[in-house]
DNA sequence: AGCACGCCGACT
DNA sequence: GTCGGCGTGCTC
């Protein structure tokens, strides 16, 4: 009789499975394995009736473990061929999840390739076994990418010396350089000089959006193929299918893949040599996750970083205003936390656009497109140069109305407008997606008189059209508009082929929304229109001016970037906008592209109202079938924790619940509640120690249909 | 979250 | 007689 082989299972293993963001299970589940198991290895294992995949934790972290009594179940297998996720992953996992108060199991099966999780253990192996697949064809490199061998490429002075300080220093640092300053290279060179610097150097690069993930790994594969192969640069990106998924996830875990190109979730990447991450355009908003856990990755990059000791060089011409505080040097009494390098000017003498402003209280009334506008556009046509007109709402008309009852065409389950698509002839809500057919007549009266009102970029297009029909270009053709939004892009690479549709300038005049103003270079562009830009003058989100600072910057950014191409020319690149509060201070510091005095008075408001950067928050949001449930529902846990006398309470202050700007969407109401203290810490100890009650809570309110904690909200 | 179990209405 | 509605409860 062999002992050993009569002996039970005799490890106990903590491993982290997915349960529910605010189950009564504990983060850590605890199975038998005969052998113990490296932290860190994944593991399929019974949960309840199912099968799933876990990870193994470290034994130290185990809260509770097993309830009394209970038998532990056996580890179901290990998954072959895949080395165990190392500390450091493991590390900003457990952060993530305790930052923004999820489960552990939650976010490290999210921050895991979705197909780890469908895959036996055969087809993982033979996924494996499989040689590397060819590769697609290099996508062409943008007008701009001429990428030479690294060798040819003459850096700018401020390229020179940013880069030189970035080798010289540890960072994190914020790189301020206005569109077309050349921030790619630099970028470029620092990632080239992680990788020189060892063997296993690996490299992180980040954007807002899948939409620009193709130009820059056409860049980076460009310049990084020739010198560590063609496997050598992987992308991820939630646009990608899940096998490609899981190869550029095994590539970079595996240490093949040296350059990770993604969006937010790539900041989950396994890289066990990573040596530098960049977070290009970090104040874009697309990098706060907004389900699950409401991550920022521009946030975990930096703590990824610090706590990797890899370099982090967040990137933008508009930083949000977190970052540039964050670094605004000691010297000048700021924190100094951050190295903040400038590249001041446009590569090759570029200039940067001029702004036209225009009164609209000064324009005839109705206008949509001032006369001025209208002339300076027909002018670039005619001499060949094209124009970009942006407006951010899409369809025709944000609202049907009859004049004779006053019937609008509301969203039956929203608390919002249908928009009006003339395209289609439909109603559709931008909220829930519910689309009808335009009545013939009001539904409330009969009036066959029912009148679109406002304006959307089809309605611009169909303008344009109107006004430039008689316009014909240089090569006496007559003037052609297109329109690139959401509506027109639907369709996979639709985005592509019109961005080269432009490019090819088979375009004269662009109408779209702010997708089309994000980091896509248009040469042959020398005029920028926003048409209606007061939406976010007067909003009561306190974030709206930084916001509407950046996207302007941006759209100027959309103008004139070639300086070879403007030689050419005989105008200038010009932003016009219209607006009717001409005189709001905004423009006066966007007239001079002067984003540090824009970002000085910003924080002197918010320094002076106690807001962020000067104070921390969070968000608590219920959605329930009335709205006096959600605000119930919230009231009560906030009064449950004032009972309690919860650690931090004394430095944490709570708002009083209130409805959410859209108040209802598909027939649920939402209402959110803020939480506000000047003191990072204790506002974290006060979520954690709030989250049971809040669980608590939840079972006495009937109707409530979910709730969830938002730290470092990006709009309130 | 899944996925069971559990107890009441219109159909092969 | 069953298929199926989603209410409640559990998962090491």
């Amino acid at each position: 009789m062999n002992p050993a082989l009569d002996a039970p299972a005799a490890h106990l293993v903590q491993v982290a499975v997915s349960t529910p963001a605010h189950s009564a299970v504990g983060d850590l589940l605890s199975y038998a394995n005969p052998l113990p198991l490296a932290p860190g290895t994944l593991v399929r294992v019974p949960l309840g009736t199912r099968e799933v995949l876990g990870v193994v934790w470290d034994a130290a972290d185990a809260g509770p473990t097993l309830p009394p009594g209970m038998a532990p179940r056996a580890i179901a297998g290990v998954l072959p061929g895949i080395a165990p996720l190392d500390a450091a992953w493991r590390r900003l996992v457990a952060f993530t999840a305790r930052y923004y108060q999820r489960a552990l199991g939650e976010v490290a099966l999210a921050a895991l390739p979705p197909q780890l999780r469908e895959l036996t253990a055969e087809q993982l192996a033979r996924r494996l076994r499989r040689p590397a697949p060819a590769l697609p064809p290099l996508p062409q490199a943008g007008e701009d990418g001429g990428d030479a061998a690294v060798g040819d490429i003459k850096l700018s002075a401020d390229q020179e010396s940013v880069t030189a300080q970035i080798n010289a220093h540890p960072g994190p640092f914020l790189l301020f350089g206005s569109t077309g300053s050349g921030k790619t290279e630099v970028y470029l060179r620092s990632v080239q000089q992680a990788l020189a610097a060892s063997p296993t150097a690996q490299a992180l690069v980040m954007v807002p959006e899948i939409n620009l993930t193709p130009q820059l790994e056409a860049r980076f594969r460009a310049r990084f193929a020739p010198l560590y192969g063609e496997g050598a640069v992987v992308s991820l990106h939630s646009g990608m299918t899940n096998p490609q998924r899981l190869k550029s996830w095994l590539a970079a875990h595996s240490g093949q893949a040296r350059i990770v190109l993604g969006t937010r979730m790539a900041i989950f990447a396994s890289l066990p040599g990573l040596a530098l991450i960049v977070v290009d355009e970090e104040h874009d908003a697309s990098y706060k996750q907004q389900e699950g856990a409401r991550y920022s990755a521009r946030d975990l990059a930096l703590w990824r970083g610090r706590d990797r000791g890899a370099r982090v060089i967040l990137g933008s011409a508009t930083p949000s205003l977190e970052s540039w505080h964050a670094s605004s040097p000691a010297s000048e009494g700021g924190p100094g936390r951050y190295q903040r390098l400038e590249m001041p000017g446009r590569i090759g003498a570029a200039e940067l656009p001029r702004l036209r402003l225009i009164d609209m209280g000064q324009q005839p009334r109705g206008a949509v497109f001032a006369p001025p506008l209208v002339a300076a556009i027909t002018e670039r046509v005619e001499r060949g140069e094209q124009c970009l007109v942006l407006l951010n709402r899409r369809g025709f008309a944000p609202v049907l109305h009859c004049h004779a009852c006053g019937w609008k065409s509301d969203c039956p389950h929203c608390s919002a407008h249908q928009v009006f698509h003339k395209i289609d002839r439909t109603l559709r809500c931008h909220h829930c997606g519910a689309a009808q057919r335009v009545p013939r007549a009001c539904p409330g009266c009969g009036n066959p008189d029912i009148a679109p009102v406002g304006r959307g970029t089809e309605q611009l297009e169909e303008q344009l059209q109107q006004l430039l029909r008689n316009v014909i270009t240089p090569e006496r053709r007559a003037a052609r508009v297109a329109r690139i939004d959401a509506d027109t892009t639907k369709a996979k690479g639709a985005l592509e082929e019109q961005l080269a549709q432009v490019h090819a300038g088979a375009v004269d005049v662009l109408v779209g929304t702010q997708m089309v103003a994000k980091g896509h270079d248009f040469r042959r562009i020398t005029l920028v229109a926003a048409v209606q830009p007061d939406g976010a003058l007067f909003s009561s989100d306190f974030r709206a001016p930084e916001r509407l600072f950046a996207r302007r910057m941006q759209a100027a950014g959309r103008a004139g970037r070639d300086a070879h191409y403007l030689a050419t020319q005989q105008s200038r690149p010009e932003l016009w906008l219209q607006t009717w509060h001409p005189e709001h201070a905004i423009f006066a510091a966007l007239r001079r592209h002067d984003y540090p005095a824009f970002a000085a008075g910003q924080l002197t408001e918010r320094r002076e109202a106690g807001m962020p950067p000067f104070a921390h928050q969070a968000l608590v949001r219920a959605d329930a079938r009335t709205q006096e449930v959600a605000q119930a529902f919230m009231q009560a846990a906030a009064e449950a924790a004032r009972a309690a006398q919860l650690p931090g309470s004394d430095q944490v202050f709570l708002f009083p619940p209130v409805p959410l700007a859209v108040q209802r969407v598909a027939n649920v109401e939402r209402a959110q509640m803020l939480l506000e203290s000047p003191n990072r810490g204790a506002l974290q100890r006060f979520l954690a120690a709030w989250q049971p009650l809040l669980h608590a809570e939840r079972s006495r309110h009937k109707g409530l249909v979910r709730w969830l904690v938002d730290v470092d909200p990006q709009g309130i």
